[in-house]
DNA sequence: CAAAAATATTGATTGATTAAATATTTTTTG
DNA sequence: CAAAAAATATTTAATCAATCAATATTTTTG
């Protein structure tokens, strides 16, 4: 087992400043994040149990809600699967979505890009765009590769 | 009421060609999908109700799945949304989303466009790439202006 | 038209998320 | 620092979209 030590100063900060207390499972959460981005409800909650262990999907719920609310976490919701977390926030960064075995990657929004214009927007207001890139991720271009072969 | 007369024949010949049969519900469903692109199961279960007053929700489910499956429909899933359904295919098309109404509008792919080029892949073999554009539409931003003088 | 295959209907079930009520913790205030 | 007030956590129940399973009906095939 391996213990990460977090500085989770600038996360109390960010916290006061929104006006929300210092609770020890918001702050689980956080460096649950921290530690496993794009992870869902669920994870966080079995990761958290293991500091906290009186700790309920409740809280976990409730804390993940008020902290994507005030942009202090974002919320990705891939088609098919629960809502996943991050602490990366501010960027509008993209993702990478395997459809086999559904894992998540980061790649950066086109610096120069067309991503908040639309070819028509027809009079929106457009203040956010959401790209999923979906796709295989290499180790399961490699499991196709060799399914193929046994296919043969 | 307006009545809409729909020529039904391609659709009955993209049934067959996937080895479909031809049924009523699902002939129903494609036809509400024609006229009203980007509903949900629900909407759709209830305006071919009207048609078939003995269908099922199971029934729209199914064939809303058959027919996403072969891709003679396609499925978004806007965040915090049910599924949505429309017979738009194979162009790859964008969408405008409305935070505040739901309103959902096409937009169309950028031609020359990274769409399915992100900046760094990962290894990834990318064969979609999905974009909301969120934001507000132009009645939703008339109201918030409203609200806000009213505010003062 | 009859048999086989596909689909529809009905009723029950799942899984993620939210809601409501009470208990506990955190913050504020004196 | 010790109430009192406010915020959060816990527990339990409820909601909602979507799926599963069994049986009935419709569609296709020969
Ligand atoms: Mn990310
Ligand atoms: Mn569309
Ligand atoms: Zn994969
Ligand atoms: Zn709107």
């Amino acid at each position: 087992m391996v213990q990460i030590m977090l500085n989770l100063k600038p996360y109390k900060n960010l916290l006061k400043q929104h006006e929300l207390s210092l609770t020890a499972v918001r702050l689980a959460v956080l460096e649950t994040l921290e530690i496993h981005p794009h992870s869902d409800a669920d994870k966080i909650f079995n990761i958290v149990k293991n500091k906290i262990a009186t700790t309920s999907k409740q809280a976990i719920y409730k804390n993940l809600n008020a902290l994507a609310e005030r942009g202090i976490i974002r919320e990705i919701k891939p088609k098919g699967r629960s809502s996943l977390y991050e602490t990366r926030t501010g960027d509008n960064h993209h993702h990478l979505v395997c459809r086999q075995c559904g894992a998540v990657r980061d790649t950066d929004c086109f610096d120069h890009a067309p991503c908040l214009e639309p070819m028509c927007n027809h009079g929106f207001k457009v203040d956010e765009a959401e790209v999923i890139f979906w796709g295989l991720c290499p180790p399961c271009q490699k499991n196709l590769i060799k399914t193929e072969r046994k296919e043969k």
